[in-house]
DNA sequence: CAATATTGAGAGCAGTGCTCTCGTTTAGTA
DNA sequence: TACTAAACGAGAGCACTGCTCTCAATATTG
C-alpha cells in the first residue's frame, strides 16, 4: 500500500509542480494559471500533471490552503514574540505581519481573499488553514478578556450574541462577551478591508503612504475592541 | 459621421450584449463569462460580437462601468431621500443602499470589488463612475464637518495629512480636516471589508444574521467618524 | 438609383483543460 | 537476481476558448 520512497518521491513532485506553479500565479493572477505552461515550464507533457493533480481546481486548492498556511505561520510567529502580557503589542505585531504577508505575496492573497472561484466550494479540509491568521487575533482578544473582566452593556450583548454564530465565535474566543466579539470581528473585516482595498487598487488617489495609514489603523482598531484599557 | 438612426441601433445591439452578458455572469462569475457562449445565446456568431467590442476585456470594462454606475445611482437615490440635516440617517441610508445593491448584484459586486482582472488596468474614465458611491458617504462626512466644527489633535491632523493623497480626499471632503478623513477612509474599508467577507464567504460560521451585524457596523462607523455628535 | 458603410456568417489559428492509450521506468518481492 | 505490478510520462485527440480574416448581405447616404 504505502512504500515509503514512492511516497517520497511523488512528494517532490507534488511540491516541484507546486512550486512553479506558484511563479507562474506570481505574473498574472489565478486566472492566468495554465496547467500546459506549468509543464512547459518543467519540461514536461501537460499530461503528466494530472497523475499528480485530478484537475486544476485541485491545484489551486492546494495553492489556497498553503496559502493560508503560509500566512498563518507568518502572523503566528511574529506574534509569538511579543511578551504575552502585552496586548496592544501582541496586537501590533499580528496585524503588521499580516500585512507584511499580503504585500509580499499579492497574488496568493488574491487567491484567498479576492473572489472566490465560481461554482468552486472550499473543502471542508481547509478552514483548519483558513482560521489559523485568524485565530492569533482571537486569542489576543481572548487573553484580554480573561485577564481583565469587562463592563458590557446587557442589551448590547444580547443583540450581538443574536447576531453571530456563537457556535463558532466561542470556540475561538470562549472568555469574550458577544459584544466584544462582535466588535473584534468588525476589526478583523476592517482589517483586511483596508488590505484588499489597498493591493486590488481602490485607495489609488486616496492614500499616499499606506505603511503611516496603516499604523493609524492598527491604533484605531485595538482601540475600538478595547485592547489593554482597564474598564 | 454620425447618424442617429445608426448609433441608436448599435446602442441597443450593445445594450443587448450587455445584458445577456449581465445574465451569464450571474451564474459562473467572470471567468466563466464566455463571447462564445454570449453569441450562441443570442443566436449569433461570436465574430459578430466583435464588432461592438474590441476583445473580451473591453466587455468586462463595460459591465464594470455599469456596475459602478448602479450602486452609485442606488446609493445616491436611497440617501437623497433623506433629510439633508439628518446625517446619521443619511450615512445609514446610503450604507443599507450599498448592502442592499451588494447583495442583490454579488457577481457584479466581485467584478468590482473582488480580485482585479490580472494585468488588466483600468481605463482612466471608469473612475468617475467608481468614485461614486464613494462619494455619497464622502459628502455625508462634508455637510457634518461644514456646519460643525470639529475640535480635532493637531498632532493627528499632521500624521493623517501624510499618510493621505490630499489632493483626492480634498477635492471630495474640502470641509472635512485630515484626521477625520482618515478616520472616514477606515470606515468606508470596514463597511466594503465587511461585505467582502460576507458575499465572498469568509463570515461562514461565525455570523447568523447579517443584517442584524451590519446595523451593528453602521452605528459603530458613523459613531468613529464621530457623525451628528456636538463636540 | 448607385455608391458606400455597417453588419453577420463561416472558416480557421493558436491556445486551453482534460482523457485515453501505450511504452517505459521503477520499487518491492520471490 | 530475476520478476511482477504499480507508477509514470509522452503523445494523440476531443471539445472548448478568444480572436482574425474574408466574403456576402444589408442598410444609409449621396
Amino acid at each position: 500500500m504505502e512504500s515509503p520512497k514512492r511516497a517520497a518521491t511523488r512528494a517532490a513532485s507534488v511540491e516541484r509542480i507546486k512550486a512553479t506553479a506558484r511563479a507562474q500565479l506570481a505574473c498574472g493572477g489565478a486566472a492566468a494559471l495554465s496547467l500546459r505552461e506549468v509543464a512547459r515550464e518543467m519540461d514536461q507533457t501537460s499530461s503528466a500533471l494530472y497523475r499528480y493533480f485530478a484537475n486544476r481546481d485541485e491545484l489551486l486548492t492546494a495553492l489556497i490552503v498553503d496559502a493560508y498556511n503560509d500566512l498563518g505561520v507568518c502572523t503566528e510567529t511574529a506574534e509569538r514574540k511579543i511578551d504575552r502580557g502585552d496586548l496592544r503589542s501582541r496586537w501590533r505585531a499580528a496585524c503588521r505581519a499580516i500585512r507584511q504577508w499580503a504585500h509580499a505575496h499579492p497574488h496568493e492573497y488574491a487567491l484567498i481573499f479576492g473572489t472566490p472561484i465560481p461554482g468552486y466550494e472550499a473543502p471542508a479540509f481547509t478552514v483548519a488553514a483558513a482560521t489559523r491568521a485568524t485565530g492569533v487575533i482571537a486569542r489576543i482578544l481572548n487573553d484580554d478578556c480573561a485577564q481583565t473582566t469587562r463592563k458590557t452593556n446587557e442589551r448590547d450583548d444580547d443583540e450581538a450574541a443574536r447576531a453571530l454564530e456563537m457556535s463558532g465565535v466561542q470556540v475561538l474566543m470562549p472568555d469574550v462577551p458577544a459584544s466584544v466579539a462582535l466588535r473584534g470581528l468588525f476589526a478583523w473585516t476592517q482589517i483586511f478591508g483596508f488590505l484588499s482595498f489597498e493591493l486590488f487598487g481602490h485607495l489609488e488617489g486616496s492614500i499616499r503612504r499606506g505603511d503611516d495609514a496603516f499604523e493609524k489603523l492598527i491604533e484605531q482598531t485595538s482601540h475600538q475592541v478595547g485592547l489593554g484599557v482597564e474598564q
